[in-house]
DNA sequence: GTCTAGAATGAAAACGGTTACATCCACTTC
DNA sequence: GAAGTGGATGTAACCGTTTTCATTCTAGAC
C-alpha cells in the first residue's frame, strides 16, 4: 500500500502538503493539488486511518452498545446510527450489554479502551450515578430511550410516561375498565414510565389503580403468556390487557385464543414498540410506536454536533409516542359502543 | 492519560520491557514484572490501542458487512458474532450493503479503509467473479449464507437446497400435490437453491414442476402478499403454498385467511428461517431453521483461526437445515391423512 | 527600488506504541 | 580459567500520519 511518503517523492512536495491537500486544510496552490491528486491516483493511495487516528487524537469511530442484538428495536436502532455516521465518515464500532449492569460497564471500557471518540449507549441496567461519577473522565456519550434528569442534556428520548397513557386511554375511551398490565421489569426506567402512564390515564378516568390487575413482566413472551394466564384466572371480568410491548402481547393474544376467547370480541389487547411483525400478527396488534430508528439517528446526530461539531445537522432530543389503531383492541363487549362505534362518545374521556 | 513512557519511568525499565510485560511476549523476570504491573496500576495506565494498531500492524478489528439490520435474522448474526469476537478481545466494526452491488462493495471499502484485519460479509449482491478478481489485494473475508465452488474455503454455509427440499418434501409427504411456490429474487444464491431443492422434491414425487405456481418475491412482506392472492386466483385446487422466507409466509398465511379460506384446514403455509416471530403467528408457522446465530459464530471464529491464529477454536462452516413442524401445515383437505395422520404412509416418498 | 503582507510550501517534531538487534551478565561446561 | 550459553534488558528504528513553526516567494504600496 502506498504511503503518504511515496505520494509526496511522485509529486515533488513535502508530506505537510499532501496532508492539506488531502484534508483541505490550509492553502494549496491550484497546480499543486492536481499534482497531488494525480500522484494519489496514480498510486492508488489510500490513507492509512489508523496513522491519522494516532497523529490527530480522532478515531473517527464511535462506539455504539445496546442491550441485546436481535429484536427488531435494535436493528432499526443500529440501521439509522450507521447509515447516519457513515454519512459522515465515521466509523460504527458495536458491542452488546446484556442488560446487566456489568457487562454494560465492561461493553462501555470495551468500546473505550478502543478509543471511540464518542459513545452511544443504549443501557438498562447502569444507574445515573454510575455517569455521574464517571462523567469527567467518560468520553463524550448520549443515553438513548433514558430520562435522567442530571443528564437531560445527554438524552434522547421517548415520552414512555405517555406512552402507557395513550395506551390505557384508548382503552379506557372505548369503554374499558377492568384493564390488566402486564409491565416490564420495575426498575427500569421505561417500563416505570410506562406504568406511571398507565396510572394516569386510569386516575384520569376514575378508575381504581388495582394491584391485582398488576403483573411485572420482563418483556419476554414466556412473561406474558404467564401474566396474561394469571389475569384471567383472577379477574373473570376483564376486558382488556395492556402490555409494555409487543412481544409480551403477542404471548397475550395467543393465550385469550387458545382459552377460547376472541380479541378483541371478549379481551382488548395493546402492545408498546410497533415492532415490524405487530402487523403480522392476527388480529393485528394496536400498539404505541416506538420510532426506534429515529432514536437511532438523532443519537448519531447528536455526535456528529456536539463531538465532531457539525452544526449543519438538527437534533431532536425528545420524541412523543403515537398510539397506533389496529384490530387487536376495540369496545368491550355489551357496551352501546360496541356495536355503534358512532357512540364511541359515550365512553370518552370526561372534559 | 499515562503513556508507556510514564509507566516505563516509573517503574525504571525500558519502554521493550513494558511492552513485553503487557503482551506477555519475550522473557521477563518475575521481580521486573512485578514492577512494571505495579506501575501500570499506580498511573491507570491503559494501552492506546490506536498506537497499537499502527505499530503492530493489526488493528483488532474485524469489519462485518451485513445487508440489513433490521430483520430477525441478522440480530442473531451479529450478536455470535460481536460475542465470539469480543471474548477474543477483537473489535467489530459494521456496516450495511442494502443487497445492492455498489453499496456492498462500498461498505467493503469503507471498512478497509478502517484497517480491519479481516471482514465478516454477508452479502447478496456481489458475484462471485467480485472476490475472486479482487482477492489477491483483499483483506481475509468470509462469507456468510454463500455457496461459492471456487470460494469454498471461504463460506460459512446453509444447505439451503436441502431446506428447500425438506419443506416441500414434508407437504408431498402429507399428500399435497398442487403446492404453490413463492421464492426470493431469482439469481441470488439462496434464493436459487431453496427453488433447486423445491424443484428436486417435486421431481422425487413424481410432480411435475409448473410455471404457474411459481412466483418470484423479494424476500419481503408485500410480495408474498401479491404472490399469494395471484395463486389463489390461478389455481383453485391449490392446497399449499411454500414461501422462501418467513415474511412472505406470513403475509401468505394473511391473505388466505382474508380470502375466508383457513390455515391449515384449506391451505397449508410453510416458511423459511424459524424467525423468532414465526411461532407468534396464529397458526403458529412450519419453517426451515436457518441457524443464524450458529452461522454468524462460525463466521467469527473462522477470523479467529485464520486470521489472529487461534487454532483453539473448532470450526464447522456446513449446516443442515432442520424442518420446524408447528400448526401452519397439515394434510389437505379430503385425504385419508387428514382424518388419520396414521396413514400417512400411503402419500409417502416413493422408496 | 524597497518594504511588507500574505500566500504557498517545507522541515521536523510529535502521536504512543512494537520489535529487531545489541548488550550485559550469571552460569555451565570442559 | 576460558569459552560458550541463554536469559534479561536496553537502544533505537519504525509505523504513517498531523501540525506547528519557519521559510520562501510574490505582488502591491509607497
Amino acid at each position: 500500500m502506498a504511503t503518504i511518503y511515496e505520494v509526496s517523492e511522485l509529486a515533488g512536495v513535502s508530506l505537510a502538503t499532501v496532508s492539506r491537500v488531502m484534508n483541505n486544510s490550509g492553502k494549496v496552490a491550484a497546480a499543486t493539488r492536481k499534482r497531488v491528486e494525480d500522484a494519489m491516483r496514480e498510486l492508488g493511495y489510500r490513507p492509512n486511518s489508523i496513522a491519522q487516528s494516532l497523529a490527530s487524537h480522532r478515531s473517527n469511530c464511535v462506539g455504539v452498545l445496546v442491550s441485546e442484538l436481535h429484536g427488531p428495536i435494535f436493528g432499526a436502532l443500529l440501521g439509522t446510527i450507521e447509515s447516519e455516521l457513515r454519512h459522515a465518515g465515521k466509523f460504527a464500532i458495536f458491542s452488546v450489554g446484556h442488560n446487566e449492569a456489568e457487562r454494560e460497564r465492561q461493553g462501555i471500557e470495551f468500546l473505550a479502551s478502543r478509543n471511540c471518540d464518542a459513545l452511544i449507549l443504549h443501557v438498562e441496567a447502569l444507574p445515573t450515578e454510575y455517569f455521574l461519577e464517571n462523567t469527567p473522565e467518560l468520553l463524550p456519550f448520549v443515553l438513548i430511550n433514558r430520562d435522567d434528569p442530571p443528564l437531560l442534556d445527554n438524552c434522547i428520548r421517548l415520552n414512555n410516561e405517555q406512552g402507557g397513557y395513550l395506551a390505557t386511554r384508548s382503552l379506557l375511551e372505548l369503554g374499558h375498565r377492568r384493564i390488566g398490565y402486564i409491565s416490564g421489569p420495575v426498575g427500569w426506567g421505561d417500563a416505570d414510565a410506562r406504568i406511571a402512564g398507565h396510572r394516569r390515564a386510569l386516575r384520569e378516568f376514575g378508575v381504581a389503580f388495582e394491584d391485582r390487575l398488576f403483573v411485572e413482566g420482563n418483556y419476554q413472551w414466556r412473561s406474558g403468556e404467564l401474566g396474561t394466564r394469571r389475569l384471567l384466572e383472577i379477574e373473570p371480568n376483564l376486558t382488556a390487557v395492556v402490555c409494555a410491548n409487543d412481544e409480551m402481547a403477542a404471548a397475550s393474544i395467543r393465550v385469550i385464543r387458545d382459552a377460547g376467547l376472541g380479541v378483541p370480541e371478549d379481551l382488548s389487547v395493546i402492545g408498546f414498540d410497533n415492532v415490524r411483525w405487530s402487523s403480522y400478527l392476527e388480529p393485528q396488534l394496536t400498539t404505541i410506536d416506538y420510532p426506534a430508528d429515529q432514536l437511532g439517528c438523532m443519537a448519531a446526530r447528536w455526535v456528529l454536533r456536539n463531538v465532531y461539531g457539525d452544526t449543519g445537522v438538527e437534533v431532536q432530543q425528545d420524541f412523543e409516542p403515537r398510539l397506533v389503531r389496529r384490530a387487536s383492541s376495540g369496545p368491550p363487549r355489551g357496551t352501546a359502543a360496541s356495536k355503534t362505534p358512532l357512540s364511541l362518545g359515550g365512553a370518552a374521556a370526561p372534559a
